[in-house]
DNA sequence: TCTAGTACAGTGGTCAGACCAGTCGTTTCT
DNA sequence: AGAAACGACTGGTCTGACCACTGTACTAGA
């Protein structure tokens, strides 16, 4: 630890202290992390506060720790993160309305930059695979956000779509058919094409 | 404390108990929480278990923690949270292509939502601001987003924003005309023309 | 009477040390 | 060689102690 324990607690130093180490020493997910009782050591702090900084990061979902292993980076995936916000927060209407907005935009802007940067190659492969797997509408949509290579409405999406589904709404039936109509209208590269294309699959009217 | 505490960290069940609290009292931001001591005595815990889930509640910026006096509850924003776990996430070198190329999508949807959602009249109100104010180019945009009244684009807008300034591009410089201009094609409840004036507006050629 | 000052109880912040309960690798016994 | 026992290490939890700070009730002085 650096400077004055006076203005900031402890634990968030430890946060950030952590996130530095993991930038230094270019730590993956899976790697682990030292133990509580080195960190505590090095740090120059009680091992307290070490655990609060850790206890708070596990409940971001951003570490994993196993009893008798030892603390270990966490694939990020923001699942558990969605549960406890969501039912913190999300009682109010406006909430769910702006989540489905939201979630509706970000898969139009993704089948967008699909539209302008992959290659004829990439939708057909991705069209041969809509006709024939198996898939939910998530999996689906999760191929279309990761063929963006934007890790940032990777993630934005992977939450979206956890919140989305926290709601409970009434499933549509999507068919394969549709799903492959929407790679197609990508091939056309179409912009207006494949904004109807996408409207009619989710049944919407005019929003 | 009711079950086990075999499968499930002690502090995690704390973090249920103050939910269910929090729920049962009708507890609204503002309000306080038991102090650490009386929580652990009713719960049966350890204080330092007690600590461990009110932490983490604090980094996920649900609570407010004051020395002296006391924990209450806060008025979620979010924005501490989504700071985090992005500087935790957005190490790699591609980020900041994908930041760019996000936060423009995003101001596009939000210019798109407000096509569609926006009155004539608070699109003319948002007209004569534009043509007589002095403002920057955040500020602008920051009334497009705060328009449409989603809170979770105006969440990832503001983040993306900071993100983006702490990029160091060189400023494009843009007039008041061309803002003016860009509710004038709001105005006109064209899609096609919203997006083109966008593009002209950020000087992008295709993408 | 009113005010300024003080004392105290309560609260969060932190630490040290203890013990339990798992995991894993090594050693030892069969 | 295989199984059992051991020991080192790890996280999980509790206790008690001390500090720094806040709000309040009480008290001494004006």
């Amino acid at each position: 630890m650096s400077q004055s324990r006076k203005d900031t607690k402890i634990y968030v130093e430890i946060v950030n202290e952590l996130r530095l180490m993991i930038e230094r020493k270019n730590l993956k997910p899976g790697d682990k992390l030292p133990s509580e009782r080195e960190l505590s050591e090095r740090l120059n702090v009680g091992r307290s506060s070490v655990r609060e900084a850790l206890r708070a990061l596990e409940l971001l979902g951003l570490i994993e720790t196993r009893r008798g292993e030892g603390t270990y980076i966490r694939d990020y995936g923001g699942h558990q993160l969605v549960q406890l916000l969501s039912t913190f927060i999300l009682q109010d209407e406006n909430a769910k309305r702006d989540i489905i907005e939201t979630k509706y935009l970000i898969e139009l802007d993704c089948l967008w930059l699909n539209l302008h940067k992959s290659s004829d190659g990439q939708l057909q492969e991705f069209k041969s695979w809509a006709e024939t797997a198996h898939y939910t509408d998530d999996e689906f949509f999760l191929k279309v956000v990761r063929l963006t290579e934007n890790h940032l409405f990777l993630r934005m999406w992977i939450i979206l779509k956890d919140y989305y589904n926290s709601l409970q709404l009434d499933q549509i039936a999507t068919s394969k058919e549709e799903y492959v109509q929407l790679i197609d209208m990508l091939i056309t590269r179409n912009e207006s094409l494949i904004r109807n294309a996408y409207k009619s699959l989710r049944k919407l009217s005019k929003n």
